[in-house]
DNA sequence: CGGCTGATTGAATCGCCTCAAAGAGCGTGG
DNA sequence: CCACGCTCTTTGAGGCGATTCAATCAGCCG
């Protein structure tokens, strides 16, 4: 049988690294790899709450919409990230590709199942979702109560420090150098501005020498202690 | 020994309900009856993090604030809710009760032996923890994307529903009569807006005939057709 | 070179906030 | 019992930040 957990990038980091080798095989029965392309959406919002999911690569988003079409993204999904809602009939958020991203993805009842006989998994996807959860509120705060420039200074923070293993040319102060993995769209999407208060903000911080916009997609940060100061709240 | 879940008031509705008579000992052991007064702050943001409880009375919120102030309540707690966060060393969220209200409280590392014990119980804890996460990532498009007439609308209808049990005079579309558990302040620091702008905002729908405000704390849902069109999204 | 998508920039508007003052409800103490 | 002080609410005037609408610009691919 073919061990699609053997060459798994994210084995230990994701919800998997509770269990040992033997007890993967009932998983790896379960799952299947699937890639997803760029802009392709994996799961509805008002569906049939399906499958759930490790993220192998790339990045999704968790996005909310109101019935006019308004839309806010609630959560960005990375690797190793578990993608999903087990437990509930129905899907309450979408969840579509940044980026070219590759899944494992497990048929919702039973992965639930699994959950159920392996108490170490169960555990860890509780504290997972908890740190979720905590995420989502501290997300509440920055929407509701920061400023375009707070929350545009913010977010490259927390992009950079993402970025950290991959794009990084330097930690501690120095110039920092790295690509947004959205759009100028999605990031308005993610802060709850527009796209062009975005786009204000991003040139105000390049007038003041603050970031370099290198490319349309890359960033450099050249004073992370100006750019803090700026992001303050959060 | 005095068996303070005998008379517990949410005994089958809270995380308890899913532990036997037998099992309800361990907990017995552990836990404590707490009464809080109205403004009084159960756990502060940043302090370690001591204690979990269920809330038998009354309701709490659960609110975040930037270094300068700023506040934004991230959720409300009602009876038989939980209270408190497990599996972190230090709370990230203050809890401060916006009426008197009564805890059952259990220290917080021993609480998490329990869990570890009652497979039931952590199962039916994650089942809650993703309900509040949903519920936290749908108030993040509210917050974000709604304008303030949609938030106060929807605020009314789920304070209506919420008060369905108790302070109910007829269900159906009839006028419904409740008293907000929260002042004007309040409101705003749920709902992402100032003071001054929920005041507008209820005589506006005041005006409108939509609803009438007998007391400062009473409402008397008029039209809920119409106060559900004025809340759309959410 | 068009044609497309996404980004930037500008001008004008609007919604919500800020600041300010007055009013209502309520408990306390004279 | 009423005056007083406190907190919370309402209402008004004015300003600012973010949005809206609109046009231009840059990169990319056929």
């Amino acid at each position: 049988m073919t061990d699609i957990c053997a060459d798994c990038a994210v084995r230990d980091q994701s919800l998997c690294g509770s269990l040992t080798d033997g007890e993967l095989e009932a998983l790896n029965r379960l799952g299947r790899r699937q890639t997803v392309a760029r802009g392709e959406t994996v799961i509805w919002a008002g569906e049939e709450s399906i499958v759930c999911a490790n993220l192998l690569s790339g990045v999704l988003k968790l996005s909310a919409s109101t019935s006019d079409g308004r839309e806010q993204i609630v959560g960005l999904l990375y690797p190793a990230d578990f993608v999903g809602r087990p437990y509930a009939e129905e899907a309450d958020f979408t969840v579509t590709a940044l980026t070219d991203a590759e899944l494992c993805v497990f048929p919702r009842k039973p992965f639930e199942g699994v959950l159920e006989d392996h108490v170490r998994m169960e555990r860890l996807l509780l504290q997972r979702t908890f740190a979720a959860l905590d995420e989502a509120r501290g997300r509440m705060l920055m929407l509701a109560r920061s400023s375009a420039e707070e929350k545009v200074a913010g977010f490259l923070l927390s992009m950079a420090d993402r970025a950290g293993g991959s794009g990084c040319r330097a930690s501690g102060d120095g110039p920092v150098t790295f690509d947004l993995p959205l759009t100028r769209g999605q990031i308005a999407d993610v802060l709850g501005l527009t796209i062009e208060t975005v786009s204000r903000q991003m040139t105000k911080l390049k007038a003041a020498g603050i970031v370099a916009l290198p490319g349309v997609r890359a960033v450099t940060l050249r004073d992370r202690a100006a750019l803090q100061a700026r992001a303050e709240p959060a």
